[in-house]
DNA sequence: AGATGATTGAAACAACTGTTTGGAACGGAC
DNA sequence: GTCCGTTCCAAACAGTTGTTTCAATCATCT
């Protein structure tokens, strides 16, 4: 019954386990409407029935899918930094541990699946920004704004901006940047080759001192 | 047969037109998956099998709604600077010209179906890279190599990538960004806004004079 | 006029969609 | 043993999908 089709993991844990696995990576790979339950308990090696008995239907296991893709993400964002800091560090601290994570994720289809969901927000991206997209949000707006004390309005918010879209900006748009230069050109800038160039770009724009590690381009 | 060019919905041009705009709006709004061809013809009030007999089937429909989509938007890039146009200037009105452009694009809907094909390339893609995509790249990575000569291997693309990014965010982001912060704190930047905060901070980044606009804070 | 080719119409096609059904298999509790 | 609740399976459900068929309509030309 197992033995028959390829499985998600070597060992074979509940099949409610099994399908949330599964529709995490067909729902990432297809997309919500591109996905079919019956491709998803195929990969899982469930029956059809199970979706429904054990989830009620196709969109409670999205929902479902998506909050474990978010929570096994959500152990990124657990740097703690020592008492004293100084905002700068921080912020470059948040540039570095976030950049690799976009670039070679611990779990690919979770985050490919959280950034689908967050592209065209539905149901489940209200949980993933509640418990996991604003909390980093606000706390890197206020690294901004112990960084720029005089700004004022919405200068703090666009800055934000300004740092997390060069730190997405890998991970959203590789497919059409490898269309643009070539795969080849686009493996070549390895993700601490970006973490440097973005702290680099963003500390010039802050009038902040360039950190160490950086040698004249 | 005055001019047919103007509007899709009062006047009724050939059935074909029609097709092409509907199938731009409901793919733009649903996705290729999340659109059906009765939903599509509906809209265009066309019957199913004209889809067939224009297009041949929805996959090729697809294809030339978006091949629409970009000719429509590729007006877009027709800027031409007098000759001797310094460099940081080109760059400037580059930014200029493409920031409000996402926020308010001529055709909503081309725009969002272009978006939608480059986040997840198709078939579609290919040919919107090749006549659109592709130039405007490398006409920035020709500003910026010629406003950062000593730049060497992927210095130049990286920051062609800060720039482009931190243009594309709003449009690509603003549904997760009005999740977090509420769609009054992003209503309440307009484009002009965006489009200096980012030339000031692409512009220091580079080590570049800030252009008069801008006032201090 | 009649003939010809392009275009449209309503209906049906097979395949697939998400969902449900009724019963079989399992494992403990009594 | 019987009973019960949980889990699973094969089959079928009604509805939708993209696609096709074939006759009706239209415009155009001789």
């Amino acid at each position: 019954m197992v033995d028959e089709q390829t499985l998600i993991h070597d060992a074979e844990p509940d099949a409610r386990h099994r399908l949330l696995a599964a529709a995490q990576e067909v729902f990432a790979d297809f997309g919500y409407e591109g996905a079919s339950v019956r491709q998803i308990c195929t990969r899982a090696g469930v029956n059809i029935a199970g979706v429904n008995y054990h989830f009620g239907d196709k969109e409670h296991l999205y929902i479902e899918a998506v909050k474990q893709a978010h929570s096994c993400m959500s152990q990124m964002e657990s740097v703690v930094y020592p008492v004293g800091t100084p905002a700068a560090v921080k912020l470059e601290w948040f540039i570095r541990g976030i950049v690799p994570e976009m670039h070679a994720p611990a779990s690919p289809s979770a985050l490919k699946l959280m950034m689908r969901e967050l592209a065209h927000p539905g149901k489940a991206a209200g949980v993933v920004v509640d418990e996991f997209i604003r909390p980093m949000a606000f706390h890197m707006l206020e690294l901004i704004r112990e960084l720029l004390p005089e700004a004022t309005q919405q200068k703090p918010m666009m800055t934000g901006f300004s740092v997390i879209s060069q730190c997405l900006y890998y991970r959203q748009n590789r497919p059409v940047s490898e269309l643009i230069f070539g795969k080849d050109r686009l493996d070549a800038i390895d993700p601490t080759m970006v973490a440097d160039h973005i702290v680099e770009f963003v500390f010039r724009a802050l009038n902040l001192p360039i950190p160490s590690h950086q040698e004249a381009r």
